[in-house]
RNA sequence: GCCGGCGUAGCUCAGCCGGUUAGAGCGACGGUCUCAUAAUCCGUAGGUCGCAGGUUCGAGUCCUGCCGCCGGCACCA
């Protein structure tokens, strides 16, 4: 039986950090678990390579788009590699047998009567050269702040429209189709209000698979990066793939699009397509803006993968956001592994080797802890069954505590004092149940905790190599007695806070280095290459013709039905007060706003929003997922005074 | 504004179709053992179960309203 099961493909325009190493140690932890259920499983992931952000993103690092690619690719392999993460088959977006693929979909779609030529009307921010999906005219574009302009171009467009009804009766039929439920809830929402058709073709990129239907066009992203989850593993026989494992923010193209296109091409569908949460840092999203993004190997680095694997799958429900912090991954660390498991393993080899010469003994295991086995060894299948990796390590440790107070009752220090049968029967069988338990939780953990649980399997003198152990054969008393257990050192030393987290914190800014580096990024800055063609940079005219006042705010009331809408009455210095309608309700109320000086754009065009007319825009800072922040004066200026 | 979710001990969270004294883990404090990684084990911690009403013999557990937080949509000049 086989199970194919997917990460999302990376976008290179970024390198990894733990946000990606989450999703990828969650497949990987999947995929492990189905291998010692006895499946044939394939875990693909990849890079996501074209695109005017990443032809950009090379330009400015100096290179070509494909050596850059290359290098962020195999940065991101070189990653994988690194965690120790079992990845088999890795498909980039450039590669010649994925665009093979693309063009497939394509045809069949197009055979079927599901593309069409339309054109595709848009704001455009020529500097950047991208559609900025959510402007409207007259909108600045986000990334360098000059005024977009709309530009219609010829697209081809896939009829999404279409398959609103199939979709939805798919997601009916098939339940677990989208997990976890407030997902599927989302998603299910979005389409009820009917979809609109698609643009999957863009004139204005190059960076692209070319598009086999008109001349000049390439694949937009939609068709290109979803199709690699089939190219990855093309002519194998392992399509429709089990499982897609995602993060939540792009869940839509594939609980919506990505099945929509396989319905139009006649293909199957995936099996099951599962978003997982956010990791938060501390409870604020990472971001670069914030510059507090963490990467993977820094930890590893320090404290291990198993470390980090164990932390994000036991922390964190899996499916829901998540908060990493240093402390709290030492803290999970110490004692549900150092103190928990390692030790546990640590006690029993010890009394094995120090009252048996090394030699686990024949005896009966104990009877109540192999009912709490009994009882948690399904337990925990079921849970890893449904991704609830948390509760199921849960469960296995209330195993783990069961034996470490058993071992505290039959006292072996005391009975190993004593030579009598019934005593040395006795010890054998306190020795006995204790390694069982070791071996049980050992075959359980390892496909999260793959490495430390080889080196455990070795100190128990197991001779099968680990991953061939089948779990869902798993059971209680199968620990062959008499077998010689191997050099026993800590797997899971304690780590002492303070230094670990430092040394962390230190590896972390040379790793962001390292990376910008890759990225191009270390070049110091762009001012530093000032041999670059149009830079962006404008003249003085140019910005003399915006025209930039000091406003007193004179009233200021929320507007009805728009969260972040403010109507304003602004002095300019004019005979009349502008109104002005702005984007800043969520970040300030209407009491923090009247009588103070804001900076207002006063010859931009009129606007009507939400049917009240907004006359110029109030300057604020805007952060990528902040609220906004009022531009201001320190000392006091006249209302009306120009800003130059 | 619409839709969905959440708000339970210092922290992270369990609590299904309503029913005896509201639970777990971590942390903290006290004690114990000595096989073990200053680990283990035992005990303690007295939380108005967001607030206010309601239904009921009985409500964290159902209903209504409110407050706060999160997400989706609308939307953000």
């Amino acid at each position: 039986m086989k199970y194919y099961l997917t990460t999302p493909i990376y976008y290179v325009n970024a390198a990894p950090h733990i946000g990606h190493a989450y999703t990828t140690i969650a497949a990987d932890t999947i995929r492990r678990f189905k291998r010692m259920q006895g499946y044939h499983a394939i875990l693909a992931t990849g890079t996501d390579e074209h695109g005017q952000k990443v032809e950009r993103s090379a330009r400015a690092a100096g290179k070509s788009p494909e050596e850059f690619t290359t290098v962020i690719a195999n940065e991101f392999r070189a990653q994988w590699d690194r965690l120790g993460l079992a990845v088999d088959r890795f498909m980039r977006t450039t590669d010649p047998r994925h665009a093979a693929k693309v063009r497939e979909l394509l045809e069949r779609c197009h055979a079927n009567g599901y593309i069409y030529k339309g054109s595709y009307t848009g704001q455009y921010c020529m500097f950047d050269e991208l559609y900025v999906n959510e402007a409207k005219p007259g909108d600045p574009c986000p990334e360098c702040g000059r005024l977009t302009e709309t530009v219609t171009e010829e697209n081809y467009f896939f009829k999404l429209s279409a398959f609103a009804d199939r979709l939805l009766e798919l997601y009916e039929k098939q339940p677990d189709f989208i997990q976890p439920e407030i997902r599927r809830n989302e998603v299910l929402a979005f389409v009820r209000q009917g979809l609109s058709d698609l643009s999957i073709s863009r004139t204005t990129i190059k960076w692209g698979i070319p598009f086999p239907l008109g001349e000049n066009h390439v694949f937009y992203v939609w068709f290109d990066a979803l199709t690699t989850y089939m190219s990855a593993v093309e002519g194998e026989g392992l399509w429709p793939a089990d499982l897609h494992l995602i993060g939540k923010e792009i869940l839509r193209f594939h609980a919506v699009f990505w099945p929509a296109f396989l319905m139009a091409a006649g293909w199957e569908l995936p099996r099951k397509i599962f978003a997982h949460g956010w990791l938060l840092f501390e409870n604020d999203k990472m971001s670069k803006s914030r510059g507090n993004i963490v990467r993977a190997t820094p930890i590893q680095e320090v404290m291990g993968v198993d470390a980090l694997r164990y932390f994000l799958l036991r922390e964190v429900p899996f499916g829901s956001d998540g908060s990493f912090s240093y402390d709290a991954l030492v803290g999970r660390y110490n004692s549900d592994l150092a103190n928990g498991l390692g030790n546990l393993v640590s006690r029993t080899l010890s009394m094995i080797q120090q009252y048996r010469e090394g030699v686990i003994p024949a005896g009966e295991a104990d009877a109540g802890i192999g009912e709490t086995a009994a009882q948690v060894i399904p337990a925990v299948l079921a849970a890893f069954e449904r991704f609830e990796f948390h509760r199921g390590l849960e469960s296995l440790w209330t195993l783990l505590s069961a034996a470490d107070k058993y071992i505290v009752e039959q006292a072996p220090w005391k009975i190993a004092r004593h030579n009598e049968p019934e005593m040395r029967a006795r010890l054998d069988a306190t020795l006995y149940t204790a390694a069982e338990v070791c071996r049980v939780a050992t075959a359980l953990l390892a496909p999260l905790l793959p490495q430390s649980c080889a080196k455990i399997w070795r100190q128990l003198g197991m001779s099968a190599p680990l991953e061939d152990v089948r779990l869902d054969e798993l059971a209680w008393g199968q620990l062959p007695a008499a077998q010689r257990i191997g050099e026993v050192a800590a797997v899971f030393p304690r780590i002492e806070a303070a230094p670990a987290v430092a040394r962390m914190r230190e590896l972390e800014v040379k790793e962001t280095e390292r990376q910008a580096a890759l990225l191009g990024k270390a070049a110091p800055s762009q001012e530093a290459s000032p041999a670059e063609e149009p830079d962006g940079r404008i003249g003085i005219e140019d910005f003399a013709r915006v025209d930039m006042r000091v406003g007193l705010v004179k009233s200021a009331e929320r507007v009805k039905g728009a969260d972040k809408l403010m109507h304003m009455m602004v002095d300019i210095g004019e005979p009349e007060p502008r109104s002005i309608v702005a984007g800043i309700a969520l970040a300030y109320s209407p009491e923090q706003l009247v009588g103070r000086k804001v900076v207002v754009v006063a010859n931009l065009q009129p606007r009507k929003l939400r049917g009240i007319p907004s006359n110029g825009m109030i300057v604020a800072a805007s952060l990528e997922n902040g609220a906004p922040v009022l531009a201001g004066f320190l000392e006091d200026v006249p209302v009306g005074a120009r800003l130059k």
